[in-house]
DNA sequence: GCATCGATGGTG
DNA sequence: ACCATCGATGCA
């Protein structure tokens, strides 16, 4: 199936997110090719936005968001979980959360940010690679028949923001994190 | 079933 | 002093 192009991620979090749902994740390290479908997304939407780290400005770890769309943008939580970004828009801090995925050639457990990443076996080794690229693909898939849209987690802290309609997932997938 | 808690280290 | 998390634990 074809590789989505860069003009796929040079749009807002929020349109990248949504149509991101269905398609397919390739990573290709130690030559083996884990291909899964993306079942759940959150937008983070630019500076204005108090949930995303760009709102703290640009610094060391926000600067990727501020570069090319298309790009990984992979960051460590709580000490010990590595979280997979993609970065999209125009330059504005502006970056989608895969939260979810349906693994469909391996077997293990992918149904949080942290635990897909851990599965798949990626790290900040791959902050700022391309999605166009060697290791981190994605290929055209088919569209969920439903979206289910509910505010994002783990934000609470984040003021007006944390009630932003900013997650989404295929509502007839086994593979959410949580419904 | 649920709520609560602690691990663990980068970041500003 | 926070965290874009998760698994274990306690209690029902």
């Amino acid at each position: 199936m074809p590789v989505l192009p860069l003009s796929f991620y040079t749009r807002d979090a929020e349109t990248v997110a949504k149509k991101l749902l269905g398609q397919i994740l390739v990573v290709n390290l130690n030559s083996l090719e884990q291909r899964s479908r993306i079942v759940e997304t959150e937008a983070y939407i630019g500076t204005h936005d108090l949930a995303c780290h760009a709102s703290k400005g640009r610094t060391k770890r926000t600067e990727i968001m501020f570069g090319e769309a298309g790009r990984a943008y992979i960051y460590l939580t709580y000490g010990m979980y590595n979280m997979l970004n993609i970065v999209t828009g125009h330059h504005d801090g502006q970056a989608v959360l895969i939260r979810a995925v349906e693994p469909l050639n391996y077997e293990g457990d992918t149904k949080g940010p942290g635990k897909l990443c851990k599965t798949l076996g990626i790290t900040r080794t791959l902050n700022n690679e391309s999605l166009l690229g060697e290791k981190l693909w994605i290929e055209k898939g088919k569209a969920p028949k439903k979206i289910t849209t509910t505010t994002r987690i783990g934000v609470d802290y984040a003021k007006e923001w944390k009630d932003a309609l900013l997650r989404f997932y295929d509502a007839d997938s086994l593979w959410v994190s949580r419904k």
